[in-house]
DNA sequence: GAGACTGCTGCCAGAATCTGGCAGTGGCAT
DNA sequence: ATGCCACTGCCAGATTCTGGCAGCAGTCTC
């Protein structure tokens, strides 16, 4: 097995621990000496991966994705400039600081030809309306993530206020407003929210009893088969 | 130097040359012997990248990104792969697929769990309006960024029709719209033509006299300072 | 067709790099 | 105080990489 590969494990392998692992079992699981593994380790925080260790505890590797070198042609570089652009105008300022960071990571490793190619990129986002939620979408997007249930007051059309607790599951970026997806407790039943109508949002810490991935596809059949 | 640095440089340096380069011109470039060379070219064509070799020629390489190993967070790979889904959905189909292909690389380096976490994304695009230009925009992209004429017709909104022949610099997306950034040899000025207004869509062989970079900044000029 | 040039592969010895073990330093928790 | 643990320098042996050589096949020029 090739070095490259071997770092790529590394990164999988301690992406399965949760809790502070030490360098001795990680060399273990790999089949190498302890004294290659710190090698490795720096190697690996060289090229940017958040792994922390720690002395008397271990390594953990903040979350995160470690992509192998990687080719892409002309149109899907473009593509994916253009897209995050598109999301670096969302109103969703945390999600739009990361496709920010994200070019200028992906603008820090490429050559200066190409790097001003990608500043001057001829494909442009119109800007958006100037419309906040009022809420922190980032709050949603980290429930999904962790699969939390989140509670918060909404206003529905006709303006009537109610206090909902939910398991949200998505997050659909429309023209102009963003909706929550997720179980409503009080209707028993999938309900769409718009972030524009929600306000008190709380985070809380209780896990929804369901998979996340479960309930997106039973709310993507409910979708299929329009009553 | 590394031999990763090494392959990457290899990239550059094809990328400088539009012809075929010999193997052997190549080698002395990066200091290296031509059979080291032909092992790196073997290597890089093993991960992925589009070189061609053509014996009694020398190699080319197709038009292309390569990237380094990169480390992106949670929410900066949410952002790219929101903002690739939402390229998908524009109606320039050859964008759309370039945004799902370049997703599909991702996804095709990343482990399992991964890979499912990707498919399972819970950020998502409201569908499109389905309406579609009728002109092919990859052509104006390519016209952009070869620096090339195109001409077409062009009916303003009053109904008048005019032949146009024109310099593109930037293609604008807006949510309904998209929008052709160009000078205009007829006004002699910048002129800005909605895509569903263009027909007629012709891309020439001529190259425009002037730099895109340059007339992009001279357009944003002209925006920043309105009369 | 002949010759020159080029891509490409197998082989092998020397060069360069990587690896593992050892010793040592200092931080952290019990 | 003791036991883990991260981390570093050092060095010999294992591993990989490199360069040179020989040989085959395809392309172009003359």
């Amino acid at each position: 097995m090739s070095r490259a590969e071997r770092l790529l494990d590394l990164i999988q392998i301690l992406r399965r621990h949760r809790r502070p692992v030490s360098g001795r079992s990680l060399a273990g699981e790999m089949g190498v000496s302890i004294r290659t593994l710190y090698r490795d380790i720096a190697t690996l925080q060289g090229q940017g991966a958040p792994i922390e260790g720690e002395a008397g505890l271990g390594y953990v590797l903040r979350p995160g994705f470690m992509l192998p070198p990687l080719m892409f042609t002309d149109e899907e570089i473009e593509a994916i400039v253009l897209g995050s652009r598109w999301v670096a105008k969302q109103p969703d300022w945390r999600l739009a600081n990361a496709a920010t960071d994200a070019l200028a990571k992906i603008a820090a490793v490429l050559p200066d030809d190409l790097r001003e190619e990608l500043d001057a990129s001829t494909l442009l986002v119109g800007s958006r309306t100037e419309v906040t939620e009022g809420i922190d979408l980032g709050v949603v997007r980290q429930a999904i993530r962790e699969e939390r249930k989140l509670s918060f007051v909404y206003r529905d059309a006709g303006g009537a206020a109610s206090e909902r607790t939910v398991w949200p599951f998505a997050l659909g970026f429309f023209d102009k407003v963003r909706v929550v997806a997720a179980w409503c407790e009080m209707r028993q039943d999938f309900r769409h929210f718009r972030a524009d109508r929600i306000s008190g949002l709380n985070a809380t810490e209780m896990r929804y009893p369901r998979r996340r991935q479960v309930l997106l596809k039973e709310w993507r059949a409910t979708l299929d088969t329009p009553t």
